[in-house]
DNA sequence: GACGCGTGGCC
DNA sequence: TGGCCAAGCGT
């Protein structure tokens, strides 16, 4: 017995849900691929680079065939480049041990790198209609309004509240369909703020409409200020050529590109600061040319000033490539093949346009 | 369980 | 314009 409430939503996703490319054609793969993606992350942001991906890695085998400075390329801009790395691991574990299938069993994706408790039931039940119920940020808010749920749904108890309430819901046979037409709803109607109750199908369920605090569900928890640092960078010209350093493999930005240099101490000037840095991480000294830029940039968890000069090594030999951290001299129109975040890559593009230095 | 982890868009 | 996110995961 499919309780009306699914039936409302589900005739309501028939007729609301938009056109996403991997609905279009809905293989594992491209599943797969797209629920990575959304991870925290817009759809509109997603579609192009789910297109180019698509284009780059047809299927799992070119995944787990590719160099990751490639997976990388392809990801550059869209953040959390853990995702990119971890998936590039999973396809190369799917081509050995599930023989370059997707496994259907929600506890083989669960342990999958990158595939955690949402992702595992979002793709099983999408892609291969497996019964389960799933929770995200969207399906969180959905059902927390619908009941009038007080408490934070990050909690323990409440995630085990609205995973209940969820699986009483399931329409069997349309968990995908079901799964999907909540974040659906979530993301077109009831929104984190002034959600559009008047266009909901569930508007007669909804305990929070009822009462007139669906503003105010799900609670929202307080967030720490965040802490701002400044730092350097220096590009460092030699021969026509610019330094640039990958790295570390994990962490902030990880196996991405970088114009050395670090943050800045107590008591120490910007130049004092670059020098110290391009000693320490390359036992180079430089002199300081210019300044090329002061770029702002917000992470998720701290704010940064950066400053970035143009440099010139002062002794030879300059330094060779060595392995982690590896560091190599190129050409400016060679930097875009190389992976970074977003101020090295609005540094490169400086320089590469305008020549500086 | 708390924290580290990107970016672009919104008002 | 700065704060607040937006289809979480790993440690």
């Amino acid at each position: 017995m499919v309780p009306l409430l699914s039936i409302k939503l589900l005739d309501w996703f028939n007729l609301n849900a938009r056109i996403l490319p991997w609905r279009q054609n809905p293989q594992p793969y491209r599943i797969w691929i797209a629920e990575i993606m959304l991870q925290q992350t817009r759809v509109d942001t997603v579609i192009p680079y789910f297109n180019r991906w698509m284009e780059e890695f047809p299927d799992i085998r070119s995944v787990a065939q590719a160099d990751q400075v490639d997976v990388l390329r392809v990801w550059e801009g869209l953040g959390y480049y853990a995702r990119a790395r971890n998936l590039h691991q999973a396809a190369q574990i799917i081509q050995e041990k599930y023989h370059g299938e997707l496994p259907k069993k929600p506890e083989e994706l669960r342990s999958l790198p990158g595939i955690g408790e949402y992702s595992a039931n979002a793709i099983a039940s999408i892609a291969f209609n497996v019964d389960l119920p799933t929770l995200d940020g969207n399906i969180s808010r959905v059902l927390a309004r619908l009941i009038a749920l007080e408490a934070p749904v990050q909690d323990k108890i409440s995630r085990q509240t609205l995973l209940n309430f969820a699986s009483t819901l399931l329409p069997i046979g349309h968990a995908g369909e079901f799964n999907q037409a909540l974040m659906e709803l979530g993301a077109l109607v009831c929104l984190p703020h002034k959600p559009h109750c008047d266009q909901c199908p569930l508007i007669e369920n909804c305990q929070s409409f009822t009462k007139g605090v669906q503003e105010k569900i799900p609670q929202k928890l307080s967030k720490k200020n965040l802490p701002h640092i400044t730092a350097t960078a220096g590009v460092i010209w030699q021969n026509h050529r610019v330094l640039i350093a990958q790295r570390p493999p994990k962490g902030l930005l990880g196996g991405l590109w970088e114009f050395p240099g670090g943050k800045l101490e107590d008591g120490e000037t910007l130049e004092d600061c670059l020098l110290r840095e391009l000693k320490e991480e390359l036992d180079l000294p430089v002199e300081i040319d210019k300044k090329i830029a002061v770029y702002q940039h917000t992470y998720t968890h701290f704010r940064i000033t950066l400053h970035a000069y143009c440099c010139h090594p002062l002794t030879h030999p300059i330094p060779k490539p060595k392995i982690q951290p590896a560091f190599y001299w190129v050409a400016t129109s060679e930097l875009s093949q190389f992976p970074m975040g977003k101020i090295d890559r609005q540094i490169a593009q400086s320089i590469f346009k305008e020549s500086l230095c």
